[in-house]
DNA sequence: AACCCGTGGGG
DNA sequence: TCCCCAAGGGT
């Protein structure tokens, strides 16, 4: 049997009930892929939920604060992605008369959307044949067909992308599209694939070769920085503190944090008294306490961060102060989150 | 081309 | 201070 028959055959078995399966709405497909992009179903499910209900169209979505978008992607990560949602929303809301492009050539454009989910949405939406490439396809096809290309370098990207598109049914490339990362996600998965039931078990080059573990092949693995964070949680006597937008490229663009004094090394009391940053923050008397005991190791994909909470608590107030009360309007790395449900906790 | 961008689950 | 990976994209 054809390859794409056996694995449709396979979905309509073993499909998933997903709430954006049961539409083709272009918008609430775009929003179910960009969320879903490096992250699993489980943890997008509740934030695809959420969007949807609040923002049922592009223009709601367009007409937003961006912090408003940010703090409703609080703790799905990699913000950006928010960002460039909201930037293409408006963008599709004031020059596209809030409609969504309908072709590959024209989706691809938008800010945020690059290569698979242009090809995701013009397939489910518009049943244009362009074939997706992630993380399911890369295993599905390296393991099948045995190949042992790099996927993540030029030459296995353009290879597996040649085999994908060759392999797509054109009469139903959304279905065809979806089946193949279902049967990823499901059947051939990463660790302990289902081989002793796969109906691609009697042609299947790594299942004969027994070379399931070793495929897909990854180059390279990233290196993760070391840095050490300690944030300053200021208590005045009017229930004030301070909050600030981290700016600028790193990490965290556009969501808020504590004023923070970055060192080289995990320090005491001492040492962060008497840094530079802490005298100009801070020049006048205040009690300092630090709030949790053992730093917290907060992981990102390419940084840890050993990070101490300081308790500041201070007379005066600086211009930029924000009322404890509405802290929680504000979208915060889940490092701080956290810190504030541990903190309320214990007033 | 190589590096950066979050968070959470599972072995 | 493990390891991998997840419906990737931007620079």
């Amino acid at each position: 049997m054809i390859f794409s028959n056996t694995l449709i055959y396979w979905y309509l078995q073993n499909n998933r009930e997903l709430p954006w399966r049961k539409t083709k709405n272009p918008y609430f497909i775009w929003l179910s892929e960009i969320m879903l992009q490096q992250t699993r179903v489980a943890q997008g499910l509740s934030y695809y939920q959420k969007f949807t209900t609040d923002f049922p169209t592009v223009f709601n979505l367009a007409n937003a604060d961006e912090s408003t978008v940010l703090k409703m992607w609080q703790g799905l990560g990699y913000y950006s992605r928010a960002r460039n949602l909201h930037f293409s929303a408006k963008q599709i809301a004031n020059e596209l008369n809030g409609e969504f492009p309908s072709t590959y050539k024209e989706i691809i454009k938008l800010k945020g959307i690059g290569d698979y989910t242009a090809s995701a949405i013009a397939s489910i939406c518009f049943n244009e044949p362009t074939a997706v490439l992630d993380g399911n396809v890369y295993r599905v096809l390296s393991r099948y067909y045995g190949i042992d290309t790099p996927i993540n370098s030029s030459a296995g990207i353009k290879e597996f992308k040649t085999l994908a598109q060759s392999l797509i049914d054109e009469t139903q490339p959304g279905t065809y599209n979806q089946a193949i990362m279902d049967f990823g996600a499901l059947h051939c998965k990463p660790q302990n694939p289902l081989c002793e039931t796969c109906p691609f078990s009697d042609s299947c080059v790594a299942f004969e070769k027994k070379l399931t573990k070793e495929l897909p092949v990854k180059e390279k693995k990233i290196k993760v920085r070391k840095r050490y964070f300690n944030f300053l949680v200021i208590k005045t006597d009017n229930d004030t503190t301070i909050l600030s937008e981290r700016k600028g490229k790193g990490i965290w663009q556009g969501l808020y944090q504590f004023p923070l004094i970055e060192s080289n090394k995990v320090i005491n009391k001492d040492e962060l008294i008497l840094s530079e940053e802490f005298i100009n923050l801070f020049p006048l008397e205040t009690t300092i306490s630090l709030f949790n005991p053992k730093e917290i190791v907060h992981k990102l994909s390419h940084q840890h961060l050993y990070t101490q909470f300081w308790i500041v608590e201070t007379a005066n107030s600086a211009e930029t102060t924000i009322k404890w009360s509405e802290i929680e309007k504000y979208p915060v790395p889940i490092l701080i989150a956290n810190f504030l449900e541990a903190f309320q906790a214990e007033k």
